[in-house]
DNA sequence: GTATAAAACGTATAAATATCCAATTATATA
DNA sequence: TATATAATTGGATATTTATACGTTTTATAC
């Protein structure tokens, strides 16, 4: 086991690389590339990517990610400012306070309000330290979570 | 029978003022609104809509038109300036009257020329009123059939 | 280490959706 | 008008996807 992690990865990458009509066709995807799950866990993966299933436009449907994994170059940019920027994150309760190198803070929130995290209620930013809070019913693995996925060089 | 056509309609707009989830919801809306099928016909229409099932990206799924058949929130705003002001239009040759409402000319014209019909070459509002210049080749049906698709509630 | 809790997974099954087939109604054509 | 063809639909069923439940594994607390 202990490979869920990769298996998203794959699952993620082969849905942004091929057509792909049902979860039966994905399933021998995966095993291919080495991965040998059940149809449940697969529906699960597809839930917890948040993959749709949308119309060619012709006659058929295949799955597709949802709008926000698909980056964007402006959304690049963005992400290595948080890269370059960030230093740690701590919460407490509801708030997390992220360290950053000195100046960067700025630009780090900017790009984390850019990026419209779900779990991120609002951002305020001073010069090397931004406070973040967190929306109501979301928590600190909520994001670090959201983090891996939208910004996935940061693996705690 | 021959209803398809007006139940596709609804099943559209209902999709895009509701959230739903399943295709027996659907139907218990459809039923209210005085179409009675089944789940079969149902599910061809949502084809046939190319209508898709997305993630609310939290934990669950509900149905979206396609990108192309939904319009943006500012677009919306634009239509609803030219609902709110327009009066009337009457043609001559190449060039039409808008009537509006006293002082939402402005507005009106600010609103077409952000919606760039193809039809429109430019505008000049008053304060009541707007002058319309159709670009060379268009005609008056032509402006009107683009008024219904774009600006759907002014049909003629 | 052990105990306990949480996560990940498979099996079986339920729920949701799509389609095959036959019947009916509309539409085109001679 | 009669006939052929296409469109629309429901019932039954197949296919696809989601989930309840139990088991095993992994993480966490002691």
């Amino acid at each position: 086991m202990r490979q869920r992690h990769n298996r998203l990865t794959v699952v993620k990458e082969l849905i942004k690389s091929n057509r792909i009509d049902n979860q039966d066709a994905l399933l021998d995807m995966l095993k291919t590339e080495g991965f040998t799950v059940t149809q449940a866990t697969l529906s699960r993966d597809l839930k917890m990517l948040k993959v749709g299933k949308i119309s060619d436009g012709w006659s058929g449907y295949y799955y597709a990610l949802p709008d926000n994994d698909l980056i964007s170059e402006s959304e690049k940019s963005y992400i290595q400012d948080v890269r370059r920027g960030i230093l740690s994150i701590e919460f407490s309760g509801n708030f997390g306070v992220i360290k950053t190198r000195p100046g960067h803070a700025n630009s780090v929130g900017i790009a984390l309000d850019v990026l419209a995290l779900p779990e991120i209620l609002g951002t305020l930013a001073g010069d090397d330290t931004i406070f973040v809070i967190l929306r109501e019913g979301m928590n600190k693995e909520d994001l670090q979570e959201s983090f891996k996925t939208r910004i996935p060089e940061i693996e705690e």
